[in-house]
Order: structure tokens, then C-alpha cells, then sequence
DNA sequence: TCTTGACCTGGAGTTGACTCCAGGTTGTAC
DNA sequence: GTACAACCTGGAGTCAACTCCAGGTCAAGA
């Protein structure tokens, strides 16, 4: 598979992906007769892989550290594990945080929600409601 | 409050403080006579504020036009919610995706659990069990 | 009085992750 | 056989969001 179909299915733009492999995050892809790339299954699996901890916003050292251990076979699974799972822990701390920013923004889109309602309370009755921020 | 305390208490540097004022994400903060800043109680709630919505990870640019719309009254209300619903869904996308990923992670964490158990299969029955990514 | 530490400013530098470019080759369609 | 699009490389440029720095002020303690 040529590079710019690869780059269509993942999103992800051929620059990206030539630049991947330049940083040493995906191993050389093999060529054709006339030197373009050509993506295998594995090279695939290795692009969904990235495309999918890049989303959650893994930064690009440590997938290389990462997929450096795949290559050097079974004995780096430990490692590996390890790796995933201090990774694992803080996507859920991230999640967490984004729950909470979730919170706020819905408490503060009630309020707005509401806030044609105070305006005409505060004409009615003299009183003024705090500012929202 | 003096700009090192604000800096600890929300856990952002002093020079970034300085410089949300200076891109006016953050109108200008109070001196004292002698020149140095001095954060009151509507200083304090801006930065909580904003340190809470760039953890989510919305953009400097989208919290300058929000707290922009602020200091211009309740004209602007209904201005203000369709950014905050806006920010709220783009939130729940991301979300998604980072649940994703974390069940994802969990998968592969649970391959590499049971990676010393295949290994001896494959020695015992001479089959090769397929790479861990 | 002198030192120390926190503060100030405007401007320059850094980081991570791309993104673009010039200059060149190749395979296919007309 | 020539135009065209897609590919290649190495290197430079961009962007968001800080982060650091030089050079200077000021208040309080030894």
C-alpha cells in the first residue's frame, strides 16, 4: 500500500508518516523496484497503533522507546509492560481531569442557561447577580 | 496575593502568569505602589478558571475571545454559552477517544500478562504465537 | 549600609510535533 | 514523447505555549 493510501485511512498526513520513520518511531518501510514505499500489514498494525496512543496524546518519545523494545523481541516484554502501564495510569488521571473540566463547563452552561431569567429578577427586584465568568 | 503565591497555589509558573496578562487572556492585575502585582479575588478566580479549561486542553486563543466576551457585559451572553457548548462537546469527542485508547492499553496490558504463558506453549507444542505490538 | 531575594520589563530562546519546500525521479495517460 | 501526478530526500520553517534572560527596582533583615 502506497503511502498516501495509508495516509488517507489513518489521517494522518504523508509528511507524518515519512517523518515517523525518519525519527526512527517505525522501522523502514520496504520499497519497490523504484524505491517508494510500500506498506505492509505489519507496517499497518505499527501506524493504527501510533495514530491511536498519538490521539490520547502519548508523546512521540516514548512510543519510540516503546516500539524500539518490540523490535528487540520477547525479551523486553517486562519493559514493555511497564511502559503501558505507567501510560495507562495517566490517561485515567487525564481522564479525570477532563471529567472535571466537563463538570465546570456544564455548571457554567446552566448558568447561562439561566441567566436571561436573573437578568429580568434583577430589573424586577433592584438586586444584581454576581458576575459569570 | 503576590504572583508567586497564585504560581503555587495553581501550580503555573510565575513567568506564565505574566504572560497570560500580557496576551490579554488575563486583564491587568492590580499593583501596589511599588509596581509589583497584587491578585485579588477576581484575579484568582480567572486563573482557577483557566488553569481548569487549559488542562482540558482548550486553546489560548478560545480562552482570550471567552474572556474577552466577559469583560464586555451581559451583551454578550449568549455569545459566550455557544463557546462553552462548543468546548463542551469538542471535550466529550476527546473523551472518547481517550477511553479508547484506554481500553485499548488495557487489552494489550492484559496480552503482555498472559506473554510468559505463551511463551512456554509455543516451547511445549512448538507453535509461534503471533507478535505483541 | 549592604546584601539578599522577590519582583519588574521587553525580548529572545526552547520544545514538541509537525509541515513545507526545492530540486529531482518515476509511472501512467494522452 | 511529453505532460502530469505522486513519489523521493535533506533541510528549513511554523505553531502553540511556554520558558528563560539581562538588566533593573525595591523592601527587609544583619
Amino acid at each position: 500500500m502506497k503511502i498516501k493510501e495509508v495516509s488517507e485511512r489513518y489521517e494522518i498526513s504523508s509528511d507524518t508518516l515519512r517523518y515517523y520513520e525518519r525519527i526512527g518511531l517505525i522501522p523502514p518501510v520496504n520499497r519497490n523496484r523504484s524505491g517508494i514505499r510500500d506498506y505492509d500489514e505489519t507496517d499497518l498494525k505499527r501506524v493504527e497503533f501510533i495514530k491511536c496512543m498519538r490521539t490520547a496524546g502519548l508523546p512521540l518519545e516514548t512510543l519510540i522507546e516503546y516500539m524500539g523494545l518490540v523490535q528487540q523481541g520477547d525479551q523486553t516484554i517486562e519493559a514493555r509492560k511497564r511502559i503501558l502501564k505507567e501510560q495507562r495510569r495517566r490517561l485515567a488521571v487525564r481522564m479525570q481531569e477532563l471529567q472535571q473540566t466537563l463538570d465546570i463547563l456544564d455548571h457554567k452552561i446552566e448558568g447561562y442557561e439561566n441567566a436571561i431569567l436573573n437578568k429580568e429578577k434583577e430589573l424586577r427586584e433592584g438586586i444584581e447577580t454576581k458576575e459569570l465568568l
